[in-house]
DNA sequence: CTCCTAGTTGCAACTCATTCTCAGGAGCCT
DNA sequence: AGGCTCCTGAGAATGAGTTGCAACTAGGAG
């Protein structure tokens, strides 16, 4: 079993017909990519590496099937500093995100106590949470 | 003394002036609307509100001196869920944001605890926080 | 297995925020 | 006042993302 995590073609199918959509290669490749993601990639990453498997897929499609996937809630969305949008896979826990501002790399990570105190302050002003987003632009700390 | 916060031309300069720039009457209309402005304003409403003072404000010099002065750091930036791009002085005290999702109205808010925590998560992952981003989407809670 | 039709696709044209180009205008130092 | 730069408005250009459309196809009905 030498496989490279390439994802089950029923994980693959399952994920498309939870969007309500159809089962089509293109929709096949994209899925697959988004599965097979551990990163961020934004829409022309996701094209990118969908047409290695699917040559065929077009740029339209894939923006189509990334939005229809993000509303039916099974993508995040993130547009980190006012850049593209990069996609997820929201089927994985709750985090939030460190972006090293040099090497753009990301790391994720869950606070609950932040999120409690998230909570306590919208309570305090009569509101609830629907959602959040918490970046947190950082350096790598000098270790001079 | 009915002025309605009106701010004072030497504001106006000292803030275009801080920046570096050269003072013109367009921009003393674009410096007095972030003056006045206790909201977050985007470049097309900044322009507009601009050209009430001064008619002859263009788009370009909008988007120019918006530019210039988030560059020199005497503005914030926010893109708030992927929209465009807001403003507001940054002369004023450190705030984090709170959206009605229904309203669109912000809220402003501070938490030192949760400021503390972020520095300690970030320092647990060997980095110091240059800037951070923590936007929290709501709704009111419903007194049924 | 074939038919049929609503759902899909690729392509190119389009939108919208933002940026750039350029030729004519104006600060401001002296 | 002179003039070297910096600025300006108008419009063209850019780039991410969207949409119209005619051809194509998934997949349920028969």
């Amino acid at each position: 079993m030498e496989e490279e995590l390439a994802s089950e073609t029923e994980d693959v199918d399952a994920l498309i017909r939870s969007a309500g959509l159809r089962i089509t290669k293109q929709r096949q490749a994209i899925a697959r990519v988004l599965l097979d993601s551990g990163d961020h990639p934004d829409a022309e990453e996701v094209l990118e590496r969908a047409r290695d498997e699917d040559a065929s897929v077009s740029q339209a499609t894939a923006y189509r099937t990334l939005a229809v996937l993000a509303e039916k809630g099974l993508l995040d969305t993130h547009t980190f500093d006012g850049g593209v949008t990069r996609f997820e896979l929201s089927d994985r826990p709750h985090h939030d995100h460190m972006i090293d501002i040099e090497s753009g790399k990301i790391t994720e990570f869950v606070s609950s106590e932040i999120e409690k105190l998230q909570r306590e302050i919208a309570r305090r002003h009569g509101y609830e949470i629907v959602a959040h987003r918490l970046e947190l632009y950082c350096r790598k700390i000098d270790p001079s």
